[in-house]
DNA sequence: CGGGGCATGTTGACCTCGTCAACATACAGC
DNA sequence: GCTGTATGTTGACGAGGTCAACATGCCCCG
């Protein structure tokens, strides 16, 4: 972010596209992200971008980055937080995890909606997502040889957990489930259930 | 192409554009789905659409919610071909529920994209989803019934497995998992991640 | 059997948007 | 101060969604 305040003819503007462009997304969704709109709002011209990003793809690219740094802070800091009572390590992440996507569900969409990205691989987003799941994996590995959980292969059962706190936040987002629920409550049993299912491994 | 009904000027415009935007979308993603393209593969202007539907928005809606029928009734065929060793039963649900979504990408996403589609909450859409959400709840149900898993609120339960099959889905569908990872593998294990957990409920 | 009228389809036009090229300008270092 | 490059601006173009005016087919009423 901060690459450097060069105090050019606008200061930075780069770090600022990106700035503005997802508060425009938390404001209005992804589709209210215009050129034209985002420099309006920066007082630049609708070129001015193109000075810093080849592309609009780019852009909202840079921003689903910063959106995955943010999350994978938000997700260390509730980690480093005293090591709690072991398991419940795990669960916080993955509360934090789904808290983290319903304060932010436009960007959160962003984040995982390649179709409207990128046709080419994304390396940067690639790499965020990627330092996403190795901590998650590791947090895993420290559970495994605990022996709180069962002692397979942790990139799977990463995987298994990733899913599922993946699959509530996007369920959660798109109103997919019954708004009288109570979010709490829900976010509680997946990750319980996930959890459980971790450490009763009967076959395979 | 196989289906006609009025033979009017075109002969059942209307579902020929649900079918063909779904062809579409399966070739070249929702981005491709052009009201001047999907017209004129049609032999139709960029026009004659909006006498079917108010907008490119409702011509989607319609296509994600032929995609729920579809899903719906593939997963009820696999339910419903002898009802197999219990939980079992379950577990081929999920199985098919993911391999749908990797089948069809860019239908199942569009399938959960709310963002591109409606702002006004579609019907439809939400009847088309929860009609998916009651079977599983009733499957869920006859399974605490037999004592095979927990008994508490299935429709709770039934959120949870929802999740996890939807985000190892969307995980996939967006390349956020190693393509080395054995997807069977995978699809296996998460599956059975919740049903142990379903079954050993350690705290509420 | 012949119109009338609604259901369908077509076209032209307008607006928004991403993007590029040509042009303008501010800084930085000499 | 002077020049070159990093930045920013503008005009233009093409794609795409959408609407209004217009055209046409089809069914039903008399």
């Amino acid at each position: 972010m901060a690459e450097r305040a060069r105090t050019y003819h606008h200061g930075d503007l780069r770090a600022s596209l990106v700035e503005e462009a997802a508060a425009m997304i938390s404001e209005g969704g992804a589709a209210s992200v215009t050129m034209r709109a985002i420099g309006s709002r920066l007082g630049v011209s609708r070129g001015a971008p193109y000075r810093h990003f080849p592309d609009k793809t780019a852009l909202l690219v840079a921003v689903a980055v910063a959106g995955f740094k943010r999350l994978n802070r938000r997700l260390g800091s509730g980690d480093a937080g005293a090591s709690s009572s072991s398991v419940e390590r795990l669960r916080r992440m993955g509360e934090q995890y789904v808290r983290f996507a319903l304060k932010h569900p436009a960007h959160y969409r962003l984040m995982y909606g390649k179709e409207a990205l990128a046709r080419q691989d994304q390396p940067e987003l690639r790499k965020a997502a990627g330092a996403l799941l190795e901590n998650l994996i590791d947090v895993i590995r420290v559970h495994q040889q605990r022996g709180e959980i069962e002692g397979g292969d942790p990139r799977a059962q990463a995987y298994v957990a990733w899913s599922a706190v993946h699959g509530l936040a996007s369920l959660l987002i798109e109103k997919q489930i019954d708004p009288n629920v109570d979010v709490d409550d829900l976010i509680r049993q997946t990750t319980q259930t996930i959890l459980d299912g971790m450490r009763d491994r009967s076959q395979d």
